[in-house]
Parts: C-alpha cells; sequence; structure tokens
DNA sequence: TTGAAAAGTTAGGCTCACCTAATTACTGTG
DNA sequence: CACAGTAATTAGGTGAGCCTAACTTTTCAA
C-alpha cells in the first residue's frame, strides 16, 4: 500500500532530504533557501519597478542565475510567485505573506541583538540571516515583547507586525534631497557593515538630522551637515553617493500638511 | 587550470550544496546534520560504555541506520570519528572539541532562552536545538556574559566552557539511589517536555532535595518524597522507571579518589 | 528592420543527506 | 561448532540546491 515509509513522514527532518509537498496554505514549512529567495524578490519588487528579474535575484543572492530560474519554477509550483519566462517575477499574496514574515523576524531579530546583547549595528545583519530561519515564532514574538513591540530595527526600517502589515513611511535616499533643505534619516541599508560603521562615526543614525549643503555633478560626492548632539557643535562631512543613496530621509510630507518650502 | 568556479568558492553558500572539504583543523564549517551527529555520538559514548553503536546513533537521530552508515563514513573521512565497521564509533580529539562545543552552545541557548526570554523549561529544548546551528560563537558568548557565565542550563546540565572543559560532578539516576536516603537532584533529562512539564508539577528540579521511600522491583515505580520549598510540607509521589532514570541525583560522595569497589 | 549584446532558460552534473531492499558480519545460544 | 537472530553495511534511489556550458528569447541601437 504505502511504498515510502509511512510511520516517519519526511519533510519532518530539517537539514535538505524529504521534499515537502505542503501546499502554500496555512501550515507551510518553508526551507531556508525558499525564504531567502521570497525575501530577495519582496526587497526588490517592492523597492522599485513592479517584477523582479532573475538576474537581479541572482546577483543579491550571490547565485548563479540557472541556479535562481530553477527555484523561482519551483516557487511557481508552490504558488508563492507567478513567473512569467523571460518577463520576471511577482509574489501571490501567500508568497507576500511569507517574505513580511521574513522580513518581520530578520528586523525582529537585529532590533534584539542591539538592545538586549549589545551587538554594534553593524553587525546585527549576519547574525540575523541565520537565526531568522531558524527562530520559531514564539521566539519572534517574545523577543518583541521584550523589546516593547518595536517600530523599526536598528537601522530604522519598519518592522511588520505578526499580522503582516507593514507601515511604509514616505521616505527618499538622501541623494534626492534638494541643497539646502534639512532632513531627518530615516534609515541606513543595513547590508553592508562596513558602511554601516561609517556613516555611524559621522553621527548619521536613524533620528538625525542632516542638511545637504552642496552636491556635486554626475553622481558625485555630496556635503552634507549633521546636526550634533547636545552641545557639540554640528559637523560638516563630503560623502559618496553610494552612501547618499544608502542614507534615507523622510520624505518632504506633501499629503496631510501643506509644507511650503 | 581550475576547473570548478575559482572565484566564488563553495561552502560559502549555507543550506546545503558545496562540499566543504576543510579538514577537521581550526576554522573548520560543518553542516547542520555532522553537528547533529557528532553531539549524539559524545552523549551516547560518554553516557555509557565506550563505543557508539550505529543503531544507537540512528534511534537518537530518528534516522534509518543506513542513513548513519553513510555518515559515519564521512565523518571518519573528516577525522572526527574513528570508525571500526561492525566495532561502533569513537570521538577523535577534533571531533569532540566539536561536540562539546555544540554542547555548549545548546545549553547556553536553553539557558538564555529560560532566565532572559521567560520560556518554560519544557520548550527550551526545541528552541535551541535549531538556533545552536544558526548562531555565532560570539552570540553565544554574548548570551552566556548577559547570563554571568552560569555554570548549568535549566535543566542541571553542566555547560561546557569555551575552551571546551567541561566539569562532569559525580551522578546517578536516581532508580538507583538507595532507599531511605536523601539526595539533591542535580539535572532532568532535556529531551522529553512532556516529562519536564510532569516532574515540574511534582516540584523535582535542579537543587530540589528527595528521598527514596520504596522501590517497586522489576524496574518499577519509585516512591519519593520531595522537600517542599518553605512553610510547605514534603510531598510524596510514586514515579514510573522512565522519570526515575531522567532524574539524575548527586551521587553519594566518594571522597576524591579512593578506589575501593 | 535587423542583428548583436544582454537576459533568461534548458541540459546535464555535482554534493549532501536522506530513504528502502538486499547482503554481510557478528553473537549468543543449543 | 553451527546457525539463527540481530546489527551493520552495501547497493541503488530521491529531492534540494547549487554549478557550468550551451542555447533561446528579448531588447536596443545602428
Amino acid at each position: 500500500m504505502s511504498p515510502r515509509r509511512p510511520e516517519r513522514p519526511s519533510a519532518e527532518r530539517g537539514h535538505s532530504g524529504g521534499g515537502d509537498r505542503y501546499g502554500a496554505g496555512a501550515g507551510e514549512r518553508l526551507t531556508g533557501s525558499v525564504e531567502d529567495y521570497l525575501k530577495a524578490i519582496y526587497e526588490l519588487h517592492e523597492g522599485s519597478a513592479m517584477p523582479a528579474a532573475t538576474s537581479a535575484i541572482a546577483e543579491r543572492l550571490d547565485i548563479a542565475p540557472p541556479s535562481v530560474s530553477g527555484m523561482l519554477r519551483r516557487l511557481a509550483g508552490l504558488e508563492l510567485i507567478t513567473h512569467a519566462p523571460y518577463r520576471g517575477v511577482s509574489l501571490t499574496a501567500s508568497g507576500r505573506r511569507a517574505a513580511l514574515r521574513m522580513l518581520r523576524r530578520h528586523r525582529v531579530i537585529e532590533a534584539y541583538l542591539a538592545d538586549e546583547l549589545g551587538y554594534p549595528w553593524d553587525r546585527v545583519h549576519a547574525e540575523a540571516e541565520r537565526l531568522e530561519h531558524a527562530a520559531s515564532d514564539e521566539l519572534i514574538d517574545r523577543m518583541a515583547a521584550v523589546l516593547g513591540h518595536p517600530a523599526t530595527d536598528p537601522h530604522g526600517a519598519p518592522i511588520p507586525t505578526r499580522e503582516g502589515t507593514l507601515v511604509v513611511a514616505p521616505t527618499q535616499p538622501l541623494a534626492d534631497q534638494a541643497v539646502g533643505s534639512m532632513a531627518r534619516v530615516a534609515s541606513v541599508g543595513d547590508e553592508d557593515g562596513e558602511l554601516l560603521r561609517y556613516v555611524a562615526s559621522l553621527a548619521i543614525r536613524p533620528g538625525a538630522r542632516v542638511t545637504v549643503v552642496a552636491r556635486a555633478p554626475f553622481d558625485g560626492p555630496l556635503t552634507v551637515e549633521v546636526a550634533g548632539k547636545g552641545a557639540k557643535a554640528r559637523r560638516t562631512h563630503v560623502v559618496g553617493s553610494a552612501v547618499a543613496r544608502a542614507v534615507l530621509v523622510d520624505a518632504p510630507a506633501k499629503a496631510k500638511k501643506r509644507k511650503s518650502s
């Protein structure tokens, strides 16, 4: 009758053996790889135009494009993405749910490591990248509770709720900020630890006030003034365009308030 | 010259692809499976006679014996174990080092989850079982530091030091305790959550004082008296042999090293 | 409009880690 | 000492997840 070890359901053991042919329904158990792909796809196609390109996913995950093609077929079979060959991929509803769950895990872990375990903000990302696949939902919830359910991670990125709601405040890269205007730093990209160490040394962190003093043409460096904390004087720095792109500032409110600037 | 992608060293990505042909030297990077096997082998051949049997490993890890055979060949190739076919396995020095490292990780995580995140002691094991493969050494050290470098985990098991030293106090199963004598509970096996919940309900936990009042023959149940905390009266319970085997008590002090038996 | 560069996919292979079925080695009796 | 029963291994497969090489599709500029 049952040809394959009926009393010991596969998919139970971790690591890699045994295919989990669960749908993408309620209690799916995704592999770490699948989780990484979904997170990458979310970040790519939320961050810019709609469909995520195979090569962009490949580059972000440091995986060869043909491997990505293969995985996309698998993800489409699990109904986590829709994939029009040669045309890019989008997340389905359940794919987006899974991606937001990973985003929440990642950012809660980052916040926890920074606040409770004294991690410097340039190293939380790497650690979270591994823990997010191993932690249970209970652990994430307990971490969030200990922190008082923080709204953002140490880099200023918003943390999705347990229900999958993500409040995205309107932001723009510091690179696009008008010369002469001041803005509050909303977040700094978390992936490059060296960049994080650098901007921290300039006192650029979420909440800091920066003013663009000058911008060199041709994607050139920005001259910015960082408002010093307390008695310290404000300081001026020249930062490259890579930094100016990684730092996001609050976008000038144009909907609710009318701000004539 | 180099046939396989020289600029992108395999073993770098996690999950499962790419073999890590590191020796078992200093900076090895073992897979989660290998870590599980080493831990299991350590616990088996430290807990009883010298060599660990294939079938015992298979049962402990819930893996079919032939799969274990295959893995043992691999572990022997990595010089983490010595394997005399049909005769069982022992850990090499580097294998034991790796096993103790995992033991430390597991128990530090357990202690941390219980003390800092409010986990009940019957659920820390399952969570630690997954996290121990994902956590960095830095994370383990930070957790241990926050806890003040605890000597034992929530179940009373000793935590190896970062250097790989494990202080094993002489203990024996409650089942072997002489009738009429009192002893301090040293530890309770951490694997069975239901058993842990049960013994906790009897106030049996590390540090508790128990007296064996009676023992039924043929591996039968034990009647034990648990010293109540504070004003509470002492309470008598009858526990099965499985419980009596999972509970370890301090062995009667035989002085330092007088071998008269 | 065309045709080369870029992007994506198919084809074919690899390791890790598991499985079942069949075979071989050890062990403890009679 | 033979031989049955158990323990362990070999033989042969599977899926996940990656790779390179070769091919196809799309795009964009001349």
